[in-house]
DNA sequence: CCTTGACTTGGAGCTGACTCCAGGTGATAA
DNA sequence: TTATCACCTGGAGTCAGCTCCAAGTCAAGG
């Protein structure tokens, strides 16, 4: 699969594609005789782990040093395992902050509605 | 209330106070004779609920927009309400997908877990 | 009187994560 | 054969949101 497809299944741009690969985020994805990326199930995969969790904001570097430790094989699952409990607990915390925020404009909205109502 | 004490009690360092102040995120704040700011009850509010939207991801342009019409009084209610519902929705919406996320690391480390057992 | 320390300003610099671009290659279509 | 098109590369540019800095002011303590 060429990157434009693997672009448009995705919705990352080209260009995003190339830098994760470029920084280290996604291995080398295999080339056809003319140099051109040719994804493989594996790479979609990965592809698509690091949608979701780029999409809830953990940080580059940390998935950069993850997929080096899967490529290191299974003396590093202990090491994966704890940087996956870290980035969770902090997905947790930053889910309920906006939990909090939430609520508070749900009380703002709220707050608005009535002053409408109230106008009318 | 000076600007030190501010920054204590809110963890926002003086630098972020002074910056939200400059791009108008927060309106001009009373000074001293020195000409030193003086935050005073409304500041520390206005403070206090721009810190709970940045921290839950909201733009500081949007805020610039919402407390700008707050300033114009009662007729931006309305507009003022319709922020904050759209803003709500995507507030909404990123928790969603955070969920996801949460919820694919939690099988993760349910995966890693087991393999560690194994191993043993 | 002088120093210390908290404050002021405008402006430059930084970080993370892309995003864009110029210049080049190779396969296909007219 | 020539043009089009999708792809390639290295490197520069962009954006949001701070963060830092130099140079200056002022009040209080020794």
């Amino acid at each position: 699969m060429k990157i434009a497809q693997v672009s448009e299944q995705y919705d990352l741009s080209p260009d995003t594609l190339r830098y994760y690969e470029r920084v280290g985020l996604l291995p080398p994805v295999n080339r056809n005789d003319s140099g051109i990326r040719d994804y493989n199930e594996i790479d979609l995969r990965r592809v698509e782990f690091i949608k979701c969790m780029r999409s809830a904001g953990l940080p580059i570097e940390v998935l950069i040093e993850y997929v080096g430790l899967v490529q290191q094989g299974d003396e590093t699952i202990e090491a994966r395992k704890q940087i996956l409990i870290e980035q969770r607990a902090q997905l947790a915390a930053r889910m309920a902050e906006m939990q909090k925020t939430l609520d508070l404009l749900d009380y703002k909205i709220d707050v608005y509605e009535k002053a409408v109502l109230k106008k009318e």
